[in-house]
DNA sequence: GATGAATGAGACTTCATTCAT
DNA sequence: CATGAATGAAGTCTCATTCAT
């Protein structure tokens, strides 16, 4: 996928993919106002290669983004093939309570906060509602999930839990129940 | 009330208010990235002016947020004072479609981006939280609202939800009420 | 002395020398980064009744400093009038060891920093010097101080004790002596 | 010596080599509160480069003044080596009139303005200390210097003389003298 | 005359981005 | 290509001085 171009050198491949680990390690970990310069510190590489791969903060903070959301989407569709009619919920519950309690760079990026999805990875964005899509309608089917609801509605869901997980850790557990309830049929 | 010490010249007043209200509107619309400089140019006063009623700029995004809290533990008090069983409904939607939809820094205070409202500002978290459980007993007392909720679970599900309808404003308010439904009892 | 112009009110008068009792205290003990404001609300006056009175900061400073001269020559004439041989080693001590001990500012005042005396306040050099001059010579008279040596000798040396003295507080009472005793005849 | 650790970049070291020369001029010049901006300015390097070098304004300043010590401490143990029995005035004159009379930083800093030396930098002020104290041996072995003076003395003096020089250049040689016989027996 | 609020220039410092080595 | 030094535009905050009350 993405964009191959040309093959890229192996030690340019291997420094992007330390960058990124790094940048999503620590944008995870102490949000959005560390320095590029520490991220290129603690990736053991000059500034300047940082900028060679990620032309501006923006694009490193994206594909970061866009990585987690890929993975996100891989472990959602393996629930999917399940076939289990708490696909959804058991996603959404390990998207919250294991995802966002260690990294609260992807809540922001689901909020928009930093960086708009929507506009700057339409292909991550559309794999991923498309995801909630196939979740939703297999649940739907098994009468798991209310009818009305669609995969950009989870999305939405989705972003306040994660919030609500931010501010509130402890209780996020219980809660995150509370709000799935809200999605079945009454 | 509040506290007295002296009651202010009245121009300093005056421009106290104004820099809080155009605080206000700038933090709401544009976040908490807007400089000082930016606010005080607004507000047509120096920068000296606004540091002397809000010696850093925490103290003064502070203000802003405590003055909201206290106008939405206001309104909830009326609610409250209805008796309504739906009251606690009819405050989470309006704060979450009214509020939260031209208030971007509400949804962020609560959350806990930029001030740690419990620490900065004990008493209006308190009255705050007061407020919701005395929602919450309403509402259990009339069969509206499950058990084993208490206030703070209503203010972490506000948060939540407040985090959706920045994300998501157009499915915000059917979104509101899928969440709020799964507070009622099944 | 001075030009009194005008009488100055009562109350106007009693502000000005708490002001300035104030200010002394307050650059004794912190130097001459002290704010205006801060000067002002120990004194439990409005800054704008410290810049009635002293147009400039340093105006106020100089007038600090020129009170505390005519103190050091009121106390220096005093020890000129018993006629003692060693009244110049005295006086000297005296100023080093009591003043120089509390009084950070009359050493950079005397030092020149912050304001240059002899331009600032010709008429309290002039009082100064010439007090210097006359336990010179009296001493010089009786055999106590070597020749050659003026009053405005002793000014410089004044000051570099009382330097000494500011960096080294717990050796300038023995090491004062050693400076003056070169100031004895062989 | 110093520290090797990595031998910089040429134009790195070349820049930090101007910055501190700027500043060293600058201070000497003009005293502590010349603006960063203005060194970097004067340098020709944005300010940004300063704070590479020297992350505070206060390491900036103690960069500068290291480097005056460790000089000092160069051309008195060259003095030293003589074994001349009046090494330690000699020493002492030049210090005070040929670089007082051109660096007032110098005097600033021995003196403990604006950076306490000893908690600073406690190695230049180590080396200083035992210099003087050879220096002050040597004279007492040969009878030059009299008994009960240490090194941490003759810096006091030194401080004090450089404050001396620093308001009274055109006296301060033959006061110089003056001062330095009081360390000679009677 | 007194007050203290307002001013606004400017200090120190940080950091995204560029570019010489 | 990688490096990391240099840049310079902000940002926060301070304080001498002025001026409306």
């Amino acid at each position: 996928m993405a964009k191959p171009e040309r093959p890229l050198r192996a030690d340019a491949a291997r420094n992007r993919a330390r960058v990124l680990q790094v940048a999503y390690d620590t944008f995870a970990a102490e949000g959005l106002a560390v320095p590029i310069d520490e991220i290129a510190r603690r990736a053991g590489v000059g500034a300047g290669t940082v900028y060679r791969h990620f032309p501006t903060k923006e694009d490193l903070y994206r594909a970061v983004v866009e990585d987690r959301i890929c993975r996100m989407v891989d472990e959602g569709r393996e629930l999917l093939a399940t076939g289990d009619p708490e696909a959804l919920y058991a996603f959404l519950r390990r998207v919250v309570l294991q995802w966002g309690a260690t990294d609260r760079g992807l809540a922001d990026a689901l909020a928009g906060v930093g960086v708009d999805i929507k506009a700057a990875m339409p292909e991550a964005e559309e794999g991923f509602i498309a995801l909630l899509d196939d979740l939703v309608k297999l649940g739907q089917k098994a009468g798991t999930v209310r009818q009305g609801i669609v995969g950009s509605d989870i999305k939405a869901i989705l972003n306040g839990s994660l919030a609500m997980q931010a501010s509130h850790p402890d209780a996020a557990a219980r809660l995150t129940d509370v709000i799935l309830d809200g999605l079945r049929p009454r």
